[in-house]
DNA sequence: TTAATTTAGTTTGCGCGCAAATTATTTTCC
DNA sequence: GGAAAATAATTTGCGCGCAAACTAAATTAA
C-alpha cells in the first residue's frame, strides 16, 4: 500500500521519460528535430523509402500520430512523399540528400545523452531490457479480457 | 552502434511509458480521469490542501501544465482551488468529498494494471528503481556545462 | 462485375508537456 | 516608504499521442 507517488513504478516511468525528453530538448533543438521527429529519421537511416504503415510499426506510433510528423519532416526538406506506383494506397516515405546527411552528426547523440546520467552501462543496459520487457508485455496484452 | 531503435534505451523508455498509459486509459475512463489527472488525484489523497507549487513539486509535473488539469479536475468537482489568505499568490488546492470518496476505489489501479505484464515483482521494483535513478540524474545534471 | 469488406493514410478533437511571456503579489534592498 | 527583484500562478503557442471519424483505393465475395 503506497502513500508516496515515487514508490509506483507508473509514476517513475513516466516522470523519467518526462526528464528525458525534456534533457533531449535542447540538445535536438540544434538539429531543428523533436524527440519523436528524431525516431523518426533514425528509423528511416536504417530502413529507407517505406510505407507509413512500415514506418509506424518501426517507431511504434499511431499512423494518426505520424501523418503530421512526416509532414513536417517534408517541409524540412530532410524526406518526401511519394505515392507508390503498385498501391496507390501507399506513400513511399524517402530521405532526401539532406536528411541522410544528418544521419553521421546524430548518431551518437543519444549516447551522449545517457552518459551524462551517473548510471553504469550495465544499468542502462538493465533499464533498456526491462522497458522493453514491459511494452512487448502490454502489447501483447488484451485489454478486453479480465 | 546500434541500427535498431530498440536498441536504444531512450526508444525503449519512450515506447513503454506510451504502451502504459496506453494501456491505462481505458481503465482510468471508467473514474472520467486521465492519467496525469489521476496522478494529481493521487498527489492530493495523501498530501492535501497544498498549492499549486508544492503540486509540482509533488508531481514533477510544470506549473503550466498543472494549472489545466487541476482546473478540469475542479469543474469535475473533485477539488476546490482558493486564493491564500496568507498570500494571496497563492492557490489552495483542497479535494472535495467527491475528490476524497474517489481514493478507495482507484487506490489499488496501478498495481493491478502492473499485474497485466508477465514481469515478475522483483523486476517490477528493479524498473522502479532505475526509473527513479535516471529521472534524479537527469534533474540535478546541470545541461547548460559540458 | 459489382457490391461489401478491408486496408492505407488523413483529419478532427482533446488533453497534455513545456518554454516563454504575462499578471499580480510579496520580498528585498536602499 | 518606494523602486527593484523575486515569486506564484496563468496564458499562449506549438508539437505530440491517440481515439474516432473519414476518404480513397484495393481486395474479397457473391
Amino acid at each position: 500500500m503506497s502513500n508516496n507517488l515515487s514508490d509506483n513504478v507508473c509514476f517513475t516511468l513516466y516522470s523519467a521519460t518526462n526528464a528525458l525528453i525534456r534533457a533531449f530538448r535542447p540538445i535536438l533543438e540544434a538539429y531543428d528535430l523533436t524527440y519523436p521527429q528524431y525516431i523518426v529519421m533514425h528509423s528511416l537511416w536504417y530502413n529507407n523509402q517505406v510505407s507509413l504503415k512500415a514506418l509506424s510499426h518501426d517507431t511504434h506510433l499511431d499512423s494518426g500520430t505520424l501523418t503530421p510528423i512526416v509532414k513536417r519532416l517534408e517541409s524540412k526538406g530532410l524526406l518526401t512523399r511519394q505515392v507508390s506506383s503498385e498501391d496507390e494506397r501507399k506513400k513511399v516515405i524517402s530521405l532526401t540528400e539532406q536528411g541522410m546527411q544528418l544521419k553521421v552528426d546524430a548518431e551518437e547523440l543519444t549516447a551522449k545523452l545517457m552518459a551524462r546520467s551517473n548510471m553504469s552501462l550495465e544499468r542502462i543496459e538493465l533499464l533498456r531490457e526491462l522497458t522493453l520487457e514491459l511494452h512487448t508485455d502490454l502489447t501483447k496484452t488484451d485489454l478486453t479480457k479480465s
